[in-house]
DNA sequence: CTGAAAGCGCTTACAG
DNA sequence: CTGAAAGCGCTTACAG
């Protein structure tokens, strides 16, 4: 830290006044003339005095610092996802003052989390990517420290801001019901992720609410592997689909490679579509369809939910965000 | 900040000794008797007593937290040279009880990073990216505020830590040369990043140890888009190259495209090789003979030499860590 | 070896 | 409307 900066003890003592009265000023709390405001707003504006947050922080007891808690082991999917979320929560979390600090965290590790707790150096907590069993939501449970999910939980008690996934999906898959094509695979993602359960959820949705059967052999689920990917693939092209729905983009470059392997065309033969659309697959041929989430936007809000929360305002215990899908050429309708 | 926590001063009057006694007790600084501080110890232990790092921060005029700059703009290609010397960065911090804030700095906003300044909450700070003309720099400088550059910066007065770009780029191309192909095309991206130009200098190197001269016909710089990358790996195609390198792992995916659209064998025609290897490329096919770096090596590396320099100790003004030349199946030698 | 006191740079009852 | 004082939870000369 360096020590040249001005203290409202300097700010004071030029302008004959207590150190109270400055204080005042700046925080807005608390009478104050408004010359005398006005007089030490000018002073400060002219002498480039900033308060020191972390002295005023401990004043009232408060860091100014939110954590965000990323996974220590995330794949090429989930990165632009997280790039563009922590975008989006620096940019709501700065116009409020507060910064941002990052807590890698492993299934095997969360110490990293422990320490931040313990060193007290977060008023809050966002956790961002919801496993369907979480230890670190225990870990602050049980500290007490205000958190919020971007993502879904399945636990309703927890603070939670999530893109619609469920509906989107269901919109995805009606959308391809409708359009008359009999048959339709999927291939899903590993199930310790709560979004894929969710995803899988709008999938379900959608045959319910078109009224027709899922075909359970046409469902392939839990595939964490290229290789499981791949051979799910395979499955559905020999069981004659007319479309394979991707749950991510990670499956859907891998089940495209699949069929250009084997010189299937899409959409001609099997029509495809994604229900992510990361930078993954921006250069995929043909482009596919599929849903698109803003997932700054995502972040924006989580960490708005999060600062309402921990100054006491009332929040919505579970905010969801829209989703676009967008067609394109790997599917005909 | 969750107030339920003992302080200080409970354990002082548990004790019934002086607040100093138990700083002293734990920092380690200034005389204490060995069964005082055993006894101090003891009961911190049983009761969990955590300092306050913030107030301790206070007292010392430090903050205990590093900022970290990265760019709010990056592409998919970066992402996992951030994510993992990202890690590399937490986990050495973590060691020495400091904690990582996030400042996305964009080329047309570094306001984040006046902020953070601003706030006085950081001890140091991090560059990640190194542009030609970087303006995070002056800043720093005007301030006064400790940094390093993660990435080589042409001003020796910066600190710097890197990964050997130069040295292993020669290396690679070395190779290439002594393979006893004829006629080697380098496809390059933006020259606004140090780290490109670097890598050309690596290329150059190669040539002049092998007194071979340089062709600027097949050097393709500043493809920053995958239209100049396609119409600059088609060219070279034309021209009837043996072998093209890449300067990254988006480079290399897009060339492997257009050859694969022409046609054209790899490594059998035209042989590949890749400067970075990044889980972009992970799955492609041929697997791509490239330089690997230890990114997460590098971050924690960068963070040791800027706490070491905060501390006031003595370190290197420029530190470079190695590389791994890969041969796999896109080569033949 | 140990402690009382001042200080880090703020905020906030309390009093006037 | 304004200020003196105590306090946030630590550290660190200084004195003993």
């Amino acid at each position: 830290m360096r020590s040249d900066k001005i203290t409202i003890a300097d700010v004071a003592e030029a302008l004959q006044v207590s150190k109270t009265t400055v204080s005042r000023a700046i925080s807005g709390k608390g009478r104050i003339g408004e010359e005398t405001r006005q007089k030490v707003l000018a002073y400060i504006e002219a002498n480039d005095y900033k308060p020191n947050v972390i002295a005023k922080g401990l004043a009232q007891k408060k860091t100014y610092n939110i954590a965000l808690v990323i996974p220590g082991d995330c794949n090429l999917v989930d990165m632009p996802f997280f790039q563009n979320s922590m975008q989006g929560i620096c940019e709501e979390a700065s116009a409020n003052d507060y910064d941002v600090m990052l807590v890698p965290v492993t299934s095997s590790n969360s110490g990293n989390l422990e320490r931040m707790i313990a060193n007290d150096k977060v008023d809050g907590v966002i956790l961002s990517r919801s496993l369907v069993k979480d230890t670190n939501i225990a870990l602050l449970k049980e500290e007490n420290l205000p958190f919020v999910m971007m993502g879904t939980s399945r636990d309703a008690k927890i603070l939670q801001v999530d893109n619609d996934h469920r509906a989107g999906c269901c919109a995805l898959v009606s959308r391809m019901l409708h359009s008359g094509i009999g048959r339709i695979g999927l291939i899903g993602g590993s199930k310790n992720y709560v979004v894929n359960r969710t995803r899988m959820q709008g999938y379900e949705d959608a045959f319910h609410a078109a009224c027709s059967k899922l075909d359970m052999a046409l469902i392939m689920e839990d595939c964490d592997s290229a290789d499981k990917i791949a051979s799910a693939a395979a499955k559905l092209v020999q069981a004659g689909v007319g479309a394979i729905i991707c749950m991510d983009d990670f499956v859907c470059s891998v089940t495209l490679q699949v069929l250009a392997e084997k010189k299937i065309a899409v959409p001609q033969q099997i029509q495809i579509a994604s229900f992510y659309d990361s930078t993954l697959l921006r250069n995929a041929k043909p482009a596919v369809t599929s849903l698109v989430f803003d997932d700054r936007a995502l972040g924006a809000l989580t960490c708005k939910v999060l600062l309402r929360y921990i100054q006491g305002e009332e929040v919505e215990p579970k905010s969801l965000l829209g989703y676009e899908l967008v067609i394109r050429e790997s599917t005909l309708f």
